[in-house]
DNA sequence: GGTGGACTATGATGCGGATCATAGATCGGA
DNA sequence: TCCGATCTATGATCCGCATCATAGTCCACC
């Protein structure tokens, strides 16, 4: 990773985000933003931030890391390689969200490539000081259990839909969870506030690029999509909606 | 469903499978062995066995019930109706496992349904007894963050192979992870201790019974897998994951 | 022992989409 | 302002597998 600072000065970077603060990350997440003061800033103390650029790998799947992760600003994607060599994205967290926290807890390693899907900052939590938080508290337990069994069901209704029908059904499909997490509503339609190429839509879907290509295209020529620089808008989403 | 003693006494119903007790199906439980006698005799006291046959549904997708299950002799099917019609298991649940609990326990109903793969002993654990027993209990919390991250990590992994990958790879690695949870190695190869028809398997896997019979028998003829009366041995598994 | 229903088996056919190939568009960086 | 890399676009071809059709097999139950 090249100097950060060299960069902004410079200005020659597009999409530079904004450096957010240690307890902005931590405040902003919904799973850890029932901590008390004092344990939110002893764990601010003992992590500390990162930044990603976009395509970077944060860790390769099955690697052992001594901490997890939290969106401040960016995504960051979950994938897995196959033996044919194609990646499989399983998810995408957006700000706010903790990633490879599971394996923390477990002990076990993260089975999962972490990547940066656009340049992301993100806060480097130590397994051992969120451990000790962790361990005798309810609530936290609480609300892991409901993150967790909402990730469960997303995945089993994911897996519903790639194990069946057409690949136009999968592909918007994936827009629609996507406009769920991240859209924007704004008149003309909803603009998912994650840039998305082809190539990640069609890892999302278990398709191949030229395909995804083509379905997106299609839409586009009807009027139902609209993309400028990776954002994706769904302008007539109900119309769109129709093919599921 | 049929009066239960009067086929035990004809005797005239194949695979009739012996009544176990409240108590062993709660004690046979990896995520409820945990509990204190006291807890588990109240839950006992509050819930009740039920019998379910091949094919019956225990619940429908989306309805509210007051209960979760765990199985005690059998198995069960959580499966997703798809718009076209089709049927997609997501999980299979032996005996000692827990089916239904996150809908019990963040309030909104199960989303999928559960349905018996065999002839079914169930316990019927009421939601209510069971809830004011997990509240305080970190215990019992951190085994279900647990079990709970590790159906995650396995959809995922399915999530991974069902989306990419022709459909002989996803029959074989089915296979494997069943063989992984239900399998008996006895010299012969691995059989799998459920019953499952090609239907269940393809269900599993996203395709049709005529490609899974069309590649299981393919298999059978190569000596690799061998079947007789729903039951599945993995007779060569070394040759068969080379497919992978 | 016979019958109906579920399960397994196998062939014929057509289409969806993967694969290969090529080219234009867009963007980041010098 | 230009170059190279990434991304989008589109056509040609081929094959995996869904679909439809038909039969044989096994088992529960009368």
């Amino acid at each position: 990773m090249r100097d950060v600072v060299t960069r902004i000065v410079e200005g020659d970077m597009a999409d530079f985000p904004d450096k957010p603060t240690k307890l902005q990350v931590l405040r902003a997440s919904t799973l850890l933003n029932s901590l008390t003061s004092d344990e939110t800033e002893h764990l601010a103390a003992t992590s500390h931030l990162a930044y990603a650029e976009r395509g970077e790998a944060i860790w390769l799947n099955g690697s052992e890391v001594d901490f997890f992760g939290i969106v401040g600003i960016g995504f960051v994607k979950m994938l897995r390689s196959t033996a044919t060599g194609h990646d499989v994205t399983t998810e995408l967290m957006g700000p706010g969200q903790v990633f490879g926290l599971l394996g923390a807890i477990d002990g076990t390693g993260c089975p999962q490539t972490a990547q940066a899907v656009c340049n992301t900052w993100y806060l480097k939590v130590n397994n051992r000081e969120f451990l000790s938080i962790y361990r005798e508290n309810t609530v936290l337990k609480e609300h892991l259990v409901r993150r967790t069994s909402h990730r469960l069901r997303n995945s089993f209704a994911m897996l519903a839909r790639m194990s069946t029908g057409r690949v136009e059904q999968r592909i918007a499909a994936i827009l629609f969870m996507l406009a769920d997490s991240y859209g924007a509503e704004d008149g003309d339609g909803i603009t998912l506030e994650v840039p998305l190429t082809r190539q990640d839509i069609a890892e999302m879907t278990g398709t191949t690029v030229e395909t995804a290509i083509r379905v997106m295209s299609a839409w586009q020529k009807k009027g139902w999509l609209a993309t400028s620089h990776k954002q994706i808008t769904l302008v007539k989403p109900k119309d769109l909606s129709g093919i599921l």
